[in-house]
DNA sequence: AATTTAACTTAACATCGTTAAGTATATCGA
DNA sequence: TCGATATACTTAACGATGTTAAGTTAAATT
């Protein structure tokens, strides 16, 4: 049955190769100026042939989300080997992150600000790639407690006033540009260096 | 004159009709999914009446935004009167910037997210609404950091970190509602005590 | 009373997301 | 190998979008 496993591949390119479009189409233009008709003539295939792979525009958005926090998860799981300075690798994940969304400015604005707004799920639900991000956090804060060099602090809450923090910068940093910022990386070092000031004994 | 003046308001008036109109249903349902015939529909009107009295789409935003970041304005300035504790105002400031996030986000989601990615400009530029909000945050530090309250940072810096910090939990609790939050107003006061005690000597 | 000006509308254009119906081509049972 | 079925894709259409150009009507001016 060499022919099945051959067609089924052939679908999963083409699967890939419309979410490849869209991708690149909503990073260059913006969600919503990209047109189902748009990324259909980018592959040279008539629009509705996307609606047989995938459920709506809002379903393609989902799936390139889903690969952008797999991407970021990976950023961040490059930097979990040290584990001697817990303090010093959280430092340097809050930077990734932040550098993450610099680098993939529309990818990060798709995923945080763009899908919620027309995707009632988080993708951040159990088990999904959202929460395994979240859940990289939480270890940190918990490593950082247990060696005593935060103060005793709920990991939870913590874990999230971080988030906000990076999340905030982050989205200052790509929605307005033109803002006079003192220099870039002084102001992204100064939020993650004051938020674990605060956090210390 | 009086026929020229009546005339005059009367055209004022349906500015702000439509104005009104406008904030009402983009709120209720959000920028993209209003139309303009929607607007038009709600007051009375052709849809092509409102290009007589704004420019495009675009333009009803930026004016329904800069009414909000009055509104913010003037929440801010009602506790600027204790000038004692500098310390407290600040804190009890950015408790107000994030409630008036969340008392109307989807005002404040327009304001910070949707307008930056229509409209080039800022809507803080020199003299703006949006830049005496900011020069609000500007003094507050400043009169913590001469009181002595804060170590000798950065004036510039520290009001950007802090509107990173308070921006950021603003839109994650506004996005992301479902998500598993220690109790909010526990986050809302951790990050800014957090970043408070970041910023003592 | 004739003409200009102002306020507003009608009609149209190109484009959008999405669905229903249709068409070819390949696979399968006989 | 032939006819039936299933798969993969397209064509055509619907109602809606932002916006513009060309009217229309009524008031103000001369």
């Amino acid at each position: 049955m060499g022919v099945k496993e051959r067609r089924a591949r052939e679908k999963e390119q083409l699967r890939h190769r419309i979410l490849s479009a869209a991708r690149e189409l909503f990073v260059a233009e913006g969600y919503e100026s990209v047109s189902m008709r748009k990324i259909a003539d980018m592959i040279d295939y008539s629009p509705t042939t996307i609606y047989l792979y995938y459920k709506d525009k809002a379903d393609l958005l989902d799936s390139v989300c889903k690969e952008t926090l797999l991407n970021l998860l990976n950023t961040l799981d490059r930097l979990r080997k040290d584990k001697s300075d817990p303090v010093e690798t959280l430092r340097m994940s809050g930077r990734a992150y932040v550098e993450f969304g610099l680098k993939y400015p529309q990818d990060y604005k798709l995923t945080f600000v763009v899908r919620p707004q027309f995707q009632k799920g988080l993708g951040l639900e159990e088990g999904s790639v959202g929460e395994k991000v979240f859940n990289y956090l939480r270890t940190m804060v918990s490593e950082c407690i247990r060696q005593k060099k935060f103060r005793q602090v709920d990991v939870e809450t913590t874990g999230q006033v971080l988030w906000s923090a990076v999340h905030g910068v982050t989205l200052l940093l790509i929605d307005f540009p033109d803002f006079p910022w003192t220099e870039k990386d002084k102001l992204i070092d100064t939020v993650i260096h004051t938020m674990i000031e605060g956090l210390k004994p």
